[in-house]
DNA sequence: GTAACAACTTTTTTT
DNA sequence: AAGTTGTTAC
């Protein structure tokens, strides 16, 4: 490491009191309390930056931490700006998730697995579990594997094993069964050689605990832990990050309890609650200088997030004027929400706004879709970040399949996906024998099949199959050695006949797919060997690969957090969409708290201008639903927001929909109890919101846009001769809803929905 | 073993 | 409305 022509305090400047306090102490351990937007990011990068160039720790001495790896790529640019291309060397800066996998490679074996281990994702979860459910005979409809895999995802955040289960978590499961899977789980794991999202911390902290040397290792290895996001870390990750600090207690986290929106995912905002008692003496910097955002914008956010009762409380300041308030805009229904929000942004583009720094952000993915289709219409360019990502299609899902099975046979979970992929005549029957001679051998299933094919077990035609595909993957396994992952890539994909099954389709979607292939082989090029590609897949699974022309950004609020955009758009903040229906059911007042953090957490991302949209009606579940504002518009101080409504069928009439005297949704509410909740201010500030006051001729007030829920049909009941499509004739047995239960002239009893017959 | 069809579920949020 | 799972017919 040289000292380059920068002075001494290059990485100061710019920087506030609070903040130089911040770098400056690098001894001891430094909590930092950064609002959005006062630059804990610039913050953090001049401590390490600093840190560096003082010489108190060479790049390998520090730990850094963050969440995301888009958090962790922006912070090893930004130290590379001011330190220059010595920052490479920066191994142990990472998603907490890819540093802990790198520690876990180095010891797996104190936890029974191999350092070659694979990373299953949730695909593979839920498939192996399922397994597990119905191998115990269990109904895996009453007891589906999404929540066996929720529970075990949650013991393991709070570090428990299937022993440390108490009886309450045991009975969440299966009337009992819960440390029985979760055990069983386990086992078939490490027979895998594998790990889950969880256990690549839980096991490092098995480790620390149980190998001393371990743990002391690599408390003097790290002179300096940083961490990001202090507020989102879990039970474990916070065990994990006290160990390995406890030993020089230099220590800094950086957090914001006003952004702690993954509770769900189990992180505990205690944590950042209780660092001052982990180590005393800490010293704790507040960041409340923003310069982000406009006085209106922080109002805003700030009158929002002054609801919630459990806060450390701040607030944020700036010495910017001016600005435009807050606009709120309340539309008549989905599509012309997306409509709107169109015409802005192209109004915004023609005064020279660039666009890939406009956003709009969501509440949750299904709603992006609206917008995709407006914006494909007037040919917007936008990208959406998250929602179906690349590396979760089919194809690709496939391609590194074969990937895994040839760079580690024993992965029984990526060779069931792809031995009948391309189709190639294989079925149950064949799987089932391989697996039952796998058990009895106590081999993997690859193995198995290599040892079956020698046995005259399997029908002439299944044997030759399979005896090909074994041959075959015996053949790129011995290419590994010889051929760049890219290049092994494309000859598994040739010589399976993956590619030759999709040209042989012919359809668009088909090419699409073999688009996708060839952008993956590309994706490759840049890694050496395959382990370190397939562990790049695993852990990073974002494709930023189109950045090439400017786009506007749609995606969720929560894969916004930590970004900022000069214009951002809000829609759907409706009861029921934002809050989300789940969290008004569920978690009582904490949820609603988390949801009132996200809302703070999507208005601070705007650096100029905030637009914040409802909508009437929308169609959720494809059944159109009626709603109120959301109550987070109420909440939004009048001072600082401009309302307005454009109602395409006229203000009025929305006017004299919600009026009370002729509440043409008042069945919907009483149908449907849950998402009407009551009117809150922000109906009340709607509805009283500026358009004309005289209603005008209302065209059709009983039945506007809103269609109501699935009404049994009225003309037929118990006794009704009917005829059915597919079955012939009958007569109605039983009516339950929309179901039916008929007697089928040709001696069938079967249960049918009602839009499948007509009466005869 | 596969394709076609009927019925059922799905929408939080992510490493 | 769309995608997935289960059933039935070929």
């Amino acid at each position: 490491m040289t000292l380059v022509s920068a002075p001494e305090s290059d990485w100061l400047n710019g920087l506030n009191p609070p903040q130089r306090e911040a770098v400056l102490t690098t001894e001891g351990p430094v909590l930092m309390l950064a609002g959005a937007g006062t630059g804990k990011t610039a913050a953090l990068t001049a401590r390490m930056a600093h840190i560096l160039r003082s010489r108190l720790a060479w790049p390998s001495e520090i730990l850094c931490v963050t969440f995301t790896n888009k958090a962790a790529r922006e912070m090893r640019e930004r130290v590379g700006h001011m330190i220059g291309p010595s920052v490479e060397g920066m191994p142990w800066l990472g998603t907490f998730h890819s540093v802990a996998a790198k520690m876990l490679r180095r010891h797996a074996e104190l936890v029974g697995l191999q350092s070659t281990f694979t990373i299953i994702d949730t695909d593979d979860q839920l498939r192996l579990l399922k397994q597990l459910i119905q191998a115990e005979g269990i109904d895996d409809k009453r007891w589906p594997p999404r929540q066996l895999a929720g529970l075990i995802d949650r013991w393991k955040n709070r570090g428990l094993g299937p022993k440390d289960l108490d009886a309450l978590d045991n009975e969440a499961y299966a009337n009992g069964k819960g440390a029985k899977f979760y055990a069983l789980y386990q086992d078939r794991l490490r027979a895998l050689n594998a790990c889950d999202f969880g256990d690549l911390t839980l096991h490092m902290l098995t480790i620390f605990r149980q190998h001393r040397e371990v743990l002391e290792s690599w408390q003097s290895r790290f002179k300096y832990v940083m961490v990001d996001e202090y507020q989102d870390t879990n039970a474990v990750q916070y065990l994990w990050l006290r160990l390995l600090a406890q030993g020089r207690k230099n220590i800094c986290v950086v957090g914001d309890d006003d952004q702690s929106i993954y509770s769900w995912r189990g992180a505990e905002v205690a944590n950042i609650l209780r660092f001052e008692k982990d180590f005393p003496g800490a010293k704790v910097i507040r960041l409340e200088q923003n310069y982000r955002s406009t006085p209106h914008i922080l109002a805003a956010a700030g009158g929002v997030i002054a609801e919630n009762s459990q806060r450390l409380g701040k607030s944020l300041w700036t010495e910017m004027n001016g600005g435009d308030k807050v606009r709120v805009i309340g539309v008549w229904d989905g599509p012309e929400e997306a409509r709107r929000v169109g015409e802005e942004i192209e109004r915004l583009e023609r005064e020279g706004a660039p666009l890939d720094r406009m956003a709009i952000l969501v509440r949750a993915s299904f709603q992006t879709r609206e917008f995709e289709d407006r914006f494909i219409q007037i040919g917007l360019s936008y990208k959406i970040v998250g929602g179906f990502r690349f590396y979760e299609r089919a194809e690709i899902r496939d391609a590194l399949a074969y990937l895994r099975v040839i760079a580690s046979p024993q992965d029984d979970l990526a060779f069931e996906r792809i031995y009948n992929a391309p189709k190639r005549g294989l079925g149950d029957k064949t799987l089932e024998k391989l697996h039952r001679h796998a058990r009895a051998r106590g081999i993997p299933l690859a193995a198995a099949a290599i040892e079956l094919c020698d046995t005259d077990e399997l029908p002439a035609r299944a044997r030759g199959t399979l005896a090909g595909l074994m041959r075959s993957f015996v053949g790129w396994r011995d290419a590994m050695a010889t051929l760049v992952p890219a290049e092994l890539l494309r000859m598994v994909l040739d010589e399976s006949g993956y590619t030759a099954a999709l040209q042989a389709e012919k359809s668009t979607e088909a090419s699409g797919r073999l688009e996708n292939l060839v952008e993956l082989a590309r994706a490759m090029e840049e890694y050496e060997t395959l382990g370190d590609f397939l562990e790049h897949v695993s852990l990073v699974m974002d494709n930023d690969a189109a950045a090439d022309t400017e786009k506007v950004t749609v995606m969720t609020i929560h894969a916004a957090k930590g970004l900022e955009f000069d214009n951002v758009f809000l829609p759907g903040w409706e009861e029921g969409v934002f809050p989300s229906q789940r969290a008004l059911d569920e978690g009582g007042l904490a949820s609603l708290e988390e949801e009132r953090r996200l809302a703070y957490v999507a208005i601070t991302r705007a650096r100029r201008r905030c637009t914040i949209l409802h909508a009437a009606n929308r169609r959720i579940y494809g059944q159109w639903t009626s709603s109120i504002p959301s109550r987070f518009v109420g909440e939004l101080p009048a001072d600082h927001i401009e309302e307005e409504t454009t109602m395409s069928g006229g203000a009025s009439l929305w006017r004299a929909q919600w009026s009370e005297h002729s509440d043409p949704f008042a069945d919907v509410a009483r149908a449907n109890p849950s998402r009407n909740l009551s009117r809150g201010p922000g109906w009340q500030r709607a509805a009283a919101s500026t358009y004309d006051a005289t209603p005008k001729r209302i065209a059709e007030p009983a039945r506007s846009a809103a269609s109501f829920a699935a009404k049994p049909r009225t003309d037929i009941t118990i006794g009704t001769r009917v005829f059915h499509d597919k079955f012939g004739y009958g007569t109605v047995a039983a009516q339950e809803g929309n179901k039916l239960e008929i007697d089928f002239e040709s001696g069938d009893r079967k249960r049918v929905i009602d839009s499948f017959v007509k009466a005869a």
